[in-house]
DNA sequence: CTATTATATGGAGGCGGCCTCCGTTTTACA
DNA sequence: TGTAAAACGGAGGCCGCCTCCATATAATAG
């Protein structure tokens, strides 16, 4: 079922009809409908495990000595785990974009992560300290979201770089 | 009609209903799709001012003495214009990030606004060279698309400061 | 002023997706 | 094996998309 819906989302998007979910999955509406209630509890279910690798590569990289690269790195890994699961870009944008909270799981775990990287990188004053982990994630999944031609994602990986050079230049010019 | 789309699209986000503005409009649904056949040719015409406003203020901005300034001047006014103008985010993000060009005029528009604040800027060496107007404009967008929590206009505001600072660096680390 | 032709209009209807509800099947347990 | 509880499947109501055509309005000719 998780598997079937992996499939039609990475095909159609995340906007895929979950009746054809469902049909993938040789199951009826109902049942898929019972085991998650909503779209995007399916979403949850479907990217909850590479949210999971996200979150572990970031516990790693907080080992590693440059807070700034670290953070860097973390932001490209997941562009490029977005690239490569084609439908996770716009659950994510739609998990972002959404008032309710309950499905906001995955969203604080990787919101969490990021702060930590980014707390990392304020403390040592590398950074400015202005930036939210909740407005940095948004604005990843935002340059990611409109992004789908082919071949986005080096321009995306371009932008990445630009911002994490815009978030050093505070830290050398406004240092107490 | 464009008056009832705008008001309709405003409140109810620009997925309402087209079924909606046809009434709201005191039309048949056919009219409403001769004049226009989908529903991005409807946007298009709706926020066509819109962008036009922007489009001349970019003019304007070309005037000013500093280039670099100006860019983020007319970003941080793209970021308030979306702001009072609730349906144009995501009228933009799905410009953006729909495959046909046919739709994409006042997309075409903005961009080329963009490219000529940015080449400006990069003329005199104040920025970087290898972000293109396209990127940029669709990172806009998209960092406005995923915000839409009361408030978040200063913080999408703080983020295109940090990256007009991260277009700057490099400039000035990596001149030859 | 009327007949005829071109053009604009409105909305019914077919299609498909969303989601709920309930009759049926399967499983768990005594 | 019998019964209670949980899981299943899909029909059906609703709504929005979009097409198509019968009707109404405007333009033009006689």
């Amino acid at each position: 079922m998780l598997e079937a819906a992996k499939a039609v989302f990475s095909v159609g998007g995340s906007d895929a009809s979950l009746e054809a979910v469902a049909r993938h999955a040789g199951v009826g509406i109902g049942t898929l409908y019972r085991h998650f209630p909503t779209r995007e509890a399916l979403f949850e279910s479907v990217y909850r495990h590479e949210v999971e690798q996200l979150v572990e590569l970031a516990d790693r990289l907080k080992a590693d000595g440059a807070p700034v690269e670290a953070l860097r790195r973390w932001l490209h890994a997941n562009v490029e785990f977005v690239a490569t699961k084609k439908g996770m870009s716009t659950a994510l944008a739609v998990a972002a974009h959404s008032k309710t909270d309950l499905t906001a799981y995955s969203l604080d775990r990787l919101t969490r992560a990021m702060g930590a990287l980014l707390e990392r990188a304020v403390a040592v004053g590398e950074i400015r300290a202005d930036i939210t982990p909740e407005d940095l994630l948004r604005a990843l999944v935002g340059m990611c979201y409109t992004h789908d031609k082919p071949g986005w994602q080096a321009n995306v990986l371009r932008l990445v770089d630009v911002f994490v050079d815009g978030l050093r230049r505070q830290a050398d010019t406004a240092q107490p």
